[in-house]
DNA sequence: CGCCAGGTTAGAG
DNA sequence: CTCTAACATGGC
């Protein structure tokens, strides 16, 4: 017996007792306070998004594994529980290992965020936000090079733009499989991207120093000096020192990588502008605040910065 | 046209 | 340490 995804992909399923069970399918448990369509809808805030593909109620991504493509397909069948297809490989204990810890850290499952939502419960400010939005959570990057080129990119221009550049940066040297007609991206490889001439960039609308700085974070991991393995073991404070030493990561950039690779609750974006817009409606100013202000405002939600962050983004 | 956008750097004070 | 100009271009 076989259905399909709304790929075309087909899926062998086994019916035994009357219920059918999908073939290389698992799930995983989510916990307290996780709301997977929350996180859904940030996944399609961006029609020109690449590294996923959104419908209705799934998500569709690939990730490199150890033996190559795994494309796999995530969705909600019964609450407090993911469903996960896979879509190219066979189910084995080393693929699910690999795809879960994506999806841990993808959708920030082991972080308890309850402790914010006390200190959230208190606030005036957040109080209507985190009930709103209850279980919406950090959709990370659990690659850094792609959270911090993806930082790079964003810097100073508006976020429709951002996409259109990182649209094209993924579809020029980021590598591509192919199922029944539709396209699934990787973001390119820091071992690529090091070897190119910055000018390479130009043509996708890079400005000089983005085109510089994209280079240079990639031959920062492409000689070892940079890597995931290495930030995993420090506190957030050396991690920054460390990313800040590379041209073109100042504190926001290093902070929204620490927040969305690592999940630091404490790294705090503070330059962000969509952050400053935030706080000015809610602060009821007539301007954006200063840095000061800002400093000031995020006090009492000292040791959750990221998290107060991430919901005052999402009040935007 | 003007202003702002999920900033960073280098240089001056 | 803080302040500022330059960078560079799309979206509204």
């Amino acid at each position: 017996m076989a259905q399909q995804n709304f790929d075309g992909v087909e899926i062998e399923t086994v019916t035994i007792n009357d219920h059918i069970y999908m073939k290389n399918a698992f799930s995983i448990s989510v916990p307290e306070a996780f709301d997977f369509n929350h996180c859904l809808s940030f996944l399609k805030r961006s029609p020109r998004e690449v590294l996923h593909v959104c419908d209705g109620d799934r998500v569709v991504k690939l990730i490199r594994g150890e033996k190559g493509y795994e494309l796999f397909e995530v969705s909600e069948k019964r609450k407090g529980t993911l469903h996960v297809q896979l879509l190219n490989t066979s189910l084995t204990e080393k693929v699910r290992t690999s795809v879960e810890t994506y999806i841990r850290e993808w959708f920030d499952l082991d972080t308890d965020i309850r402790p914010f939502y006390t200190i959230a419960s208190r606030d005036r400010h957040l109080k209507e936000l985190i009930k709103k939005y209850h279980g919406y959570r950090i959709v990370g990057h659990p690659d850094l090079f792609e959270s911090l080129v993806w930082a790079v990119i964003g810097q100073q221009i508006n976020l429709g733009f951002a996409y259109t550049l990182k649209q094209r940066f993924v579809e020029q040297f980021g590598e591509r499989l192919q199922v029944n007609g539709a396209a699934y991206y990787l973001f390119p490889d820091p071992v690529v991207v090091a070897e190119l001439n910055p000018e390479y960039l130009y043509p996708l609308q890079f400005s000089r120093q983005k085109s510089t700085y994209t280079v240079g974070i990639a031959q920062a991991f492409a000689s070892g000096e940079l890597s995931k393995e290495k930030l995993k073991a420090m506190p957030l404070q050396e991690a920054k020192e460390v990313l800040m030493r590379i041209k073109g990561i100042g504190n926001w950039t290093a902070n929204y990588a620490l927040m969305k690779t690592f999940h630091f609750p404490d790294a705090f974006p503070l330059e962000d502008a969509g952050l400053h817009n935030a706080l000015k409606r809610i602060l009821k100013l007539d301007r954006k605040p200063t840095l000061a202000e800002v400093m000031k405002a995020f006090r009492k939600y000292k040791g959750w910065e990221a998290y107060a962050t991430l919901y005052l983004w999402k009040s935007l």
